[in-house]
DNA sequence: ATGCCGCCAACATGGCGA
């Protein structure tokens, strides 16, 4: 099973790279972050066409996520439970393939937190800290689980271009840092990560100042692994070369491959 | 210091968010 997260940016001005991405990836899950459309206006027939069920969790303008599964969706939460949010950043569900073992598939969109110190922060590590407890409680219950999306959180020095010019950036500062440490600490395993040990793999190139000409990155996009998911990981990648693409997104996907 | 891009309200461009 293929299953991919990318922060399209606006899925009705990325509309034609969504369905080129899908046609060319076909991954049997995706989540997407930043969709910026509530959902009667996410093109869900487009998508259905290619073999899709789609849930959303949209907005108008901002935020907004959305999965995407060819197999059966079931047991969907909109929200991260625990958290009184205005901001459509989590949708959760349980996807079961034919004959096969049921994985839970949470896809986020967390706060950037720009600028740090401030309120924007202050609600990101609320953010993180409702994630935390969310993740250790669906870990109870001993699944299949993945926690993909847009974490808008650079984990290690290596996962940047230039560290030191992010150091004060809200996606790079201590705090976030441990955080994400913290959760990770729960027993999740960073797919991209352990299949691919190269510093430098990034997922997000801003679309100012040459970002992408320059490759000057940074990895903030990740599918985190419970045990039970981990064990069954084959493969892991980036679609890098998605960003040279007409229109693109400043997100590129990033996918694993879980065996049956 | 700034560079880009997409959103909105509302007609031109400025504010917001990233």
């Amino acid at each position: 099973m293929k299953i991919a997260t990318w922060n399209v940016n606006s899925v009705k001005a990325r509309l034609e790279a969504v369905l080129g991405w899908l046609k060319e990836s076909s991954p049997d899950v995706a989540g997407f972050q930043e969709i910026k459309c509530i959902d009667e206006n996410f093109p869900r027939l487009e998508i259905e066409s290619l073999g899709y069920n789609v849930i959303t969790h949209g907005q108008k303008s901002y935020n907004g996520v959305a999965l995407l599964s060819k197999h059966p969706i079931e047991d969907v939460t909109r929200g991260l439970p625990g958290l009184e949010d205005v901001q459509s950043r989590y949708i959760e569900a349980l996807v079961t393939p034919k004959d096969a073992v049921p994985i839970r598939v949470v896809c986020i969109y967390l706060p950037n937190g720009n600028p740090a110190p401030g309120e924007k922060y202050d609600y990101k590590l609320r953010w993180m800290a409702a994630l935390q407890a969310r993740v250790e409680t669906l870990l109870e219950q001993e699944e299949r689980l993945i926690v993909m999306g847009d974490y808008n959180v650079i984990p290690e020095p290596e996962d940047v271009h230039n560290p030191a010019a992010w150091a004060n950036d809200a996606l790079f500062l201590p705090a976030t840092r441990a955080a994400y440490r913290k959760f990770v600490n729960l027993g999740l395993t960073d797919a991209v990560r352990a299949c691919n040990a190269l510093p430098n793999q990034y997922t997000f190139w801003d679309y100012q100042a040459g970002a992408w000409q320059k490759n000057n990155g940074i990895r903030i996009d990740h599918l985190m692994l419970s045990p039970q998911a981990a064990d069954r990981l084959t493969e892991a990648g980036i679609d890098r070369h998605v960003r040279g693409w007409e229109k693109a997104s400043d997100h590129v996907p990033a996918w694993c491959r879980l065996a049956a």
